[in-house]
DNA sequence: ATATGTTATGCAATCGTTTGCATAGCTTTT
DNA sequence: AAAAGCTATGCAAACGATTGCATAACATAT
């Protein structure tokens, strides 16, 4: 039951010197000021007496919390997994702890998460949470407290960000298709008020463009949610339609899911019947039934990106800011194949 | 630009009060203490201005942070992420925040993450990394901090965790198999130096018992972590040696899906030919190929049970120890089926 | 009118660090 | 040997809140 703690002092009075001495010491870019036959005293009667500082009193002093608060929708989908893990390796690399909230894409829940998070002062922010256009990004803006945008970002410019390139994805995808000989393509869109959702219809209108398609106004059903419910929706809106599609590109993985049940109820083979293609690489995607080719998002690296530009703007609060968007590949399995 | 935070003092000044009657006022508990006009002044003035406490000034003079240190091995397991969430509702529903810290079953990390965790005060920690025998848990227990094991724990009986009953979940698959006619039943162990494993390993032993058969020894194969790899190696071991089998049980959803691979690889077909279950039930386990029959436990609730227990013992340090164990669910999809 | 009790507020110490400044004890210069 | 310059350490004031204690102000009892 050692439920003191040991403090400066008690190592202080323990050597016989000032806390403020041992204070010096024990950080390194003050230890030389001090003699080293007494720093090395004063060293390890610390270890010995198991001296940890009071990170309280250290935050309070320097005002520096070495803490940062993460925003995320909901970490039940696993996609977030993999970018909570670049963001935390990263971060913990630095010294710093990570807070997690998920605010379920509740805009109270976001106002109490970043009210929160400014109590405990943390160092910086990682919102994965915008919308494109989202009063919590100005207010952040404003407050001042460094902060980078993962997954999704807000319209706004002078605001870091770290994204997958969803252009460059819907163009590899609808290449890939046309390759396969499909021409009529559905698009099951994500919600258009994430950033996510409304590039990647982009990408998926360009690279039909690009591949001399001319997308289907009634080939389009824009989803509320990237949630499997709202596929399997959007797919049999697009089954009752009259118009014949061959391939379905579903704004994200779980979307994706959405749509192989509804097309297998429908007695639609996905893959074979007609082609479905995903956006994310979720884990496990490799495993669905028929494994889904996909766009693989390098999540981790959006983590790890967003975490070390974050370092950079805590360093350096004057700092401009940065958009980085990585490179996504796509990955061909067995849910694409030639129209028939 | 608004660097400067409003301070207790800053409203006392501006209402012209001492500090101490504005934070009386502010705290609920001592609120009363002050005339209704004046506090209902400083009330207004504290929201006016937008004060907010700093929380290191509070957590240095109270030694409670509101903060609680989350240990799991590694959330890129999608089974952690329910976990999480159930964790996560429950603490912020108490005010408290989560720090979060991966420690990929290395001891050195886990020693490191219980110092950063102690130099942050952190009120309590939850623990998902127990080994059956863990110095880990012997070191929080000398060391006071109030703590609870979850998903797995060590031996020890004095200190509480929560768990699913894995004894239980290992007699329904048992039951569910025989009565489908199997009776040459493979093991796929899991680590047997975690608790999950071993009493999961435990609980395929007692099923066999009550269902009156008799496990065979060169049908158990154990393996070193849960992972597909260990499992696909699992599987071609049993496949190697010379007795046959109907189904095979694995330690984890994980487990089952390196089962699925390397039987299909050698052209059996998963819930046809051999029966498959595992245990988890991890998101998605119900879109494999195919859908996997498996042990579903209540993620959610063993988080949230997890930090309720934690709550209460951190209100009440003296409470003894409680152990919680969660009934599974046996979820029967199509990777099990009638013996051949 | 004085003594006593009650209550609302202020004072000041405290939590454990960090850090600018003062100073004691040296060394070096002249 | 006195003056000047370093350098290593101690002193004490922060940081922003909480809280036991003192006290001013008023109400009640005698």
């Amino acid at each position: 039951m050692r439920k003191t703690r040991v403090t400066l002092k008690d190592v202080a009075n323990k050597v016989g010197v000032h806390s403020s001495t041992v204070s010096r010491v024990l950080n390194p870019e003050t230890r030389k000021m001090v003699t080293e036959e007494i720093a090395a005293k004063i060293l390890s009667a610390a270890t010995e007496m198991g001296y940890r500082p009071n990170a309280f009193a250290q935050s309070l002093k320097t005002n520096r919390s070495f803490t940062v608060g993460l925003m995320v929708p909901d970490l039940t989908n696993p996609a977030f997994a993999p970018i909570i893990k670049g963001i935390d390796n990263m971060l913990e690399a630095h010294g710093y702890s990570v807070i997690v909230a998920n605010t379920y894409n509740l805009p109270e829940k976001q106002q109490s998460t970043v009210e929160k998070f400014r109590e405990r002062h943390v160092d910086g922010l990682i919102i994965a949470t915008a919308k494109r256009k989202d009063k919590l990004i100005d207010d952040c803006r404003r407050e001042g407290t460094p902060f980078v945008q993962a997954v999704r970002a807000s319209n706004d410019t002078d605001v870091s960000s770290v994204l997958s390139d969803e252009h460059i994805g819907g163009n590899m995808v609808i290449s890939h298709l046309a390759q396969l000989g499909h021409k009529r393509i559905a698009y099951v869109a994500g919600p258009q008020l994430f950033s996510t959702g409304y590039e990647r219809y982009q990408g998926f209108l360009q690279g039909m463009k690009n591949a001399g398609l001319k997308p289907d106004r009634d080939l389009v059903v824009f989803c509320d949610e990237f949630s499997e419910e709202e596929g399997r929706n959007a797919t049999s809106k697009l089954l009752a339609g009259r118009k014949k599609f061959t391939a379905v590109y579903a704004g994200n993985d779980i979307m994706a899911l959405g749509v192989y049940d509804e097309l297998e109820a429908d007695g639609i083979k996905c893959g074979k019947d007609i082609s479905v293609v995903g956006f994310d690489d979720m884990p496990f995607a490799d495993k669905f039934n028929p494994p889904l080719t996909t766009v693989h998002t390098p999540l981790v690296n959006v983590g790890a990106e967003a975490a070390r530009i974050l370092l950079e703007n805590i360093s350096d609060p004057d700092i401009l800011a940065r958009s980085i968007k990585l490179k996504p590949d796509l990955i061909v399995r067995a849910s694409t194949g030639r129209v028939k």
